[in-house]
DNA sequence: ATTCATTAATGTAATATAAACATTAGTTCA
DNA sequence: TGAACTAATGTTTATATTACATTAATGAAT
């Protein structure tokens, strides 16, 4: 069984055509006819039902299709992290993280991996926080870092950093400072907000922030990039809460009021990753 | 690349040895070696590093190894459920249950269904509790009847029985009824128990009944298996606590002391499972 | 009805791949 | 120094896969 007539399969699957499937997999329409019957038998198990009109999916083909498509799609990303392992120092590795650290905690980071090794590339995403996990499970990236803990079986995660919460407001605002905030003050007030992340501590920390004021705020806006938040915030359409690390930005136009709200920052990556360099990395970034 | 050259690579990675892989995969020496040239010609990915003398996997190549080998072995039982979806009716599905239900729910159970496909093929098989949600995630089984409810994302649960705990005595037994229970007639007691299950409903209702009598049993002798403790309940080398369902068993020399503990059996199958068979059982034991 | 377009399967020949067998070239150990 | 071992490779043969052309069945259009 070849996985090249797997994939064949799949786009079969999708198009229910022949022809369309051998133009789109670059064979010719009896090649794949031939592949795909050699499936067949070899697994013992009719794919589609076809006649000279029309290509089906049978119940089994349907169950395989919608099991092969992750597997084949996680085998992909195995191999692309073989290849990396093989490339060593000259590889890649992708971090993701928040974009708040991307002016504070990351560019120390970056330089020192990039000086202990010179020819290793990195590549920085950010990934929803829901993705986060599987994203790292299934080699789609190699480091995470977060505001929330994610220890599990196959998951370590260790506090690289602290930060804090800090109200984000325009220059003109009139708040100046802590003492300015009172259940009175920030009940007038209109919030950008980021999207709720239900069990995020980051959120978590948010709603308490506001518990303490006994507040409920008025958020009409809500994203999930910081760096948007900003813009809106500078323009006057509401004040924000973001990390204080966003200070380093030093967008002109706006204040942060720092407040006693710690947010951690955790390092997260695959427990027996077998990357060298990535556990060399990782040292790198633990020993600090 | 060729599923077959993975088989053969993942031998050869626990062999290390070219002619003792070849002997037992079937194939020449010759052949072999070039096979897994192919996949590492294809994957760009050297998989051993080999001298005329010795073969060792290479970093990459015990990733790959790991990966590989759940991967292939999870495909094996996709392909055969594949082909039990084909064989419809005459297929067989696989169930799990625990013993204690041998003789009372499963016989019922099985009878109805057996009726309903007298050509389906029907597999009974016990399975550690630990390990019940992947078995049946990975479809080594097909339903699961549990004493605890399993409800996931993926997996579907619901109540089909209610049992109850019972004190299993030896004939010769002074205990007769709930009544000669007490904490001081408990306490000189020795208890053969199951191996405690942490999170499991059921170890925590025995834990909830002996605490209920302020007793901390004298446990000497631990089985999962309940056809085990009454054996050796029989031959009396203690007591133990039971789901009633073995009264139906049906075992002379022993005594059953029925208390108000109730724990219930559940039925627990994957949600939107292709297997049309499995999925009209499955409507079968639930309308009951 | 008849014709035409569509489409999956298949016969055939050319090509590519994979196998077994025999041999080679290092390596280790006595 | 030679024997045993072992992975790789050259060679030949068998098998598999491809492209091309054709077939057979179906449905739509006239």
């Amino acid at each position: 069984m070849n996985i090249q007539q797997i994939k064949y399969f799949l786009i079969l699957a999708q198009e229910l055509h022949f022809w369309k499937t051998a133009e789109r997999t670059h064979i010719t329409q009896s090649a794949l006819s031939r592949q795909i019957q050699a499936l067949e038998r070899e697994l013992g198990v009719q794919l589609f039902e076809r006649d000279k009109r029309n290509v089906k999916l049978t119940s089994a083909g349907q169950f395989l299709k919608e099991k092969w498509e992750v597997q084949i799609n996680e085998l992909e990303f195995f191999h692309e992290h073989a290849r990396q392992i093989q490339l060593g120092e000259s590889g890649t590795i992708i971090i993701a993280h928040p974009d708040s650290i991307s002016a504070s905690l990351m560019p120390d980071m970056l330089s020192s991996i990039a000086s202990a090794y010179p020819k290793l590339n990195i590549e920085l995403v950010q990934v929803r926080y829901e993705d986060q996990q599987e994203f790292l499970r299934n080699y789609k990236v190699d480091l995470v870092i977060t505001r929330d803990i994610n220890k599990t079986d196959d998951i370590s995660s260790e506090q690289i950093a602290t930060d804090y919460l800090s109200i984000v407001v325009p220059d003109s605002h009139p708040f100046q400072s802590v003492e300015d905030l009172t259940k009175e003050t920030l009940d007038s007030q209109k919030f950008i907000l980021p999207i709720k992340d239900e069990g995020s501590s980051y959120s978590d920390l948010i709603q308490q922030l506001f518990r303490a004021y006994n507040v409920v705020p008025n958020a009409y806006l809500h994203s999930e990039f910081g760096s948007a938040i900003i813009s809106l915030v500078k323009k006057g359409l509401g004040i924000a809460v973001l990390p204080t690390s966003y200070m380093w930005h030093e967008t002109p136009g706006i204040r942060f009021i720092a407040l006693p709200y710690q947010t951690d920052l955790f390092l997260n990556w695959r427990v027996n990753d077998h990357h060298p360099v990535l556990n060399n990395v990782l040292k790198l970034i633990l020993k600090r």
